[in-house]
DNA sequence: TTGAAAGCGATACCAC
DNA sequence: GTGGTATCGCTTTCAA
């Protein structure tokens, strides 16, 4: 068994509470005692028990909100999940998460909402946020109203929240230029499509695949001019028709943002799959099968269950704990998935009693 | 707040206690007065708190024992992390993780480590076994005096262990061949190099690979003769060497073992280097500086720390809820690296409260 | 068949 | 400064 504070408490001839007091610096407490009982505690190694930690803190309860943007996209279904399971798992620790959702980027009804949560008294707040000014202020006077914020999955740089859990684009980016320069002949040309310019995920993720492409001169690429679609198929095809005309020796294809059926559809059709190879992001149903179809030659995949399950977990260690994110940036892990480590169980990590 | 068995107790207008049996089915409680209390717990959505369970539990001390072989080697260490990471927090809730290392794959001396664990009392194990009749047995028997095994990185197919936690390599060898698919022009030529014919792991990688190869008839690869490099790298220097030289065309060369270094090596003095696209396996220092220095093309790493991270938690679960494995084989993840996505950080997931 | 009470380990509050 | 005590939610005796 671990050697609990009784028993530290029975060797320094003091009682349970006193140790208590000791060993977190609550002061209160005589220094050649406190000394006496942390010398014992050291010696013994003494860890406390963070069940009995938890149970404690069951008594204060704890609520935590969270606001979750665009919920009709495939991605951000998948962040619901991770909101969700990370929800129920918190529940039975009597912590409460609060999940809204919305559709769209719908500024206003997201001040809203976040007004709404507050009223209702939550401690902390996760948005997966628009990054405007507006928003700015707003994460910043609750900030000062001590309601910590995490941002996923989209962030709000310079804001006053404590963390942001979500991937990053530029870093996708290059990977896919890398990818590309890989899968692609020296010396040939590849065409970017892009979703909105005023995206800012998509813009990092050109810019990061611009530069690698770039500098990676032994591949010797030709970049032709990026295009945007708006995210949307018809766009896409039509688009990348006529690149295709356009180009008959184009080798490749960078899929910055959504509209990937619409790229490969109209690759299918000008009979060039295979021999154009299409990078693109997000691994979902229509991705997946995209990848079985050898149209897409890989996907990039942004770990949109992790994200939505972190935030409320890094919300709660900072508010229990006192614990602040390790990093005010959690970069998720950058996926490439084909055709044939794309339907992996995507098992998620052990559910675990937490920790210090 | 969430709703606790005394509140179901008060409206029911019985003990906590009834309430408790009632709902676990332990029996000794009146028929109607137990579908009274289930009614109640339902309507109310009743979940019972896993910490108030937990600390119950923390009476009843916890010994799981660990094996890890092959220690010296950059994937178990990693592993071994893993390991530690799971001790240490599972320590702070009471479990004893005892933790044996070896180095090498000595079955003599697995087989001492079991014994001496299992005297020490140890309530379940985990190892990364060698797959022998022995061992077999071995686990059959520690089945039969109800300790359950875990086997974790490697596995005894067939062994009454309770599940595996590790990667597919078959899928592994898959997936490798389809990024060398994707890489080299159709109709190259593609050399195998494996480790020890005896070693699983290292056909599974080989079989899923030549499968794809075979199976990929728009890419037209002709497969060479694998050779075995006994996992060294001076063979592997030399095999590659003259593999290079006997096959001016030669486009790609997949490493199924260790021996990385030495493949790189030859391919970068014979001036090939990225015109020979190269697959291997496991990240680690050496892979990731081969990567970065663009001799190999990707590396498929097998999440060696989850491996070991995963083992021990498993083994609680079914120790302490009797829950079994969703899935007698846990495969962990196949990831993708490339030079522009192997050194974020690899952030766990965090610790959390443990689940029903 | 049931209830009352004693823990599990840590914290918080209130007397002294 | 310090010790005692209640508490968190649940399980598990032990009496009744």
């Amino acid at each position: 068994m671990a050697v609990t504070a009784q028993q530290i408490a029975e060797l320094a001839g003091v009682s349970r509470g006193t140790v208590d007091r000791a060993l977190h610096n609550r002061g209160r407490v005589n220094p050649e005692v406190a000394t006496r009982i942390f010398r014992i505690a050291t010696e013994l190694g003494y860890k406390p028990n963070l069940i009995g930690q938890a149970l404690v803190r069951t008594k204060r309860d704890c609520k935590i909100g969270a606001i979750l943007q665009s919920v009709e996209t495939p991605t951000m279904k998948i962040v619901l999940e991770g909101l969700r399971q990370a929800a129920d798992e918190l529940r039975a620790s009597g912590v409460e998460v609060i999940i809204r959702e919305q559709s769209g980027l719908d500024e206003e009804l997201l001040l809203e909402n976040i007004e709404a949560l507050v009223i209702e008294g939550v401690q902390g707040l996760a948005i997966s946020p628009n990054n405007t000014p507006e928003l700015r202020q707003c994460i910043d006077q609750l900030d000062e109203q001590n309601i910590p914020v995490v941002t996923f999955n989209s962030d709000v740089p310079g804001s006053k929240r404590i963390g942001f859990i979500g991937v990053n684009n530029y870093r996708g980016g290059q990977t896919a230029a890398g990818l590309m320069c890989q899968m692609i002949p020296a010396g040939s040309k590849v065409f970017p499509l892009t979703g909105h310019l005023s995206n800012t995920a998509h813009n990092n993720r050109l810019n990061g695949f611009c530069e690698v492409i770039e500098q990676e001169t032994a591949c010797n690429i030709t970049l032709l001019p990026f295009q945007p679609c708006f995210d949307r198929d018809d766009y896409a095809y039509e688009i990348t028709q006529h690149m295709l005309r356009a180009n008959p020796d184009l080798a490749g294809i960078y899929v910055a943002a959504n509209g990937q059926q619409g790229v490969c559809q109209a690759i299918e059709e000008a009979g060039r799959k295979r021999q154009v190879k299409v990078v693109a992001f997000d691994l979902n149903e229509i991705t997946r099968k995209l990848l079985q179809n050898d149209c897409l030659s890989c996907v990039l995949d942004q770990k949109a269950f992790e994200q939505g399950y972190r935030a409320p977990y890094v919300l709660y260690e900072y508010i229990t704990h006192k614990k602040s994110l390790q990093s005010e940036l959690i970069y998720t892990d950058i996926a490439i998935r084909t055709k044939y480590n794309s339907d992996l169980e995507i098992t998620m990590m052990p559910e675990l009693p937490q920790k210090e």
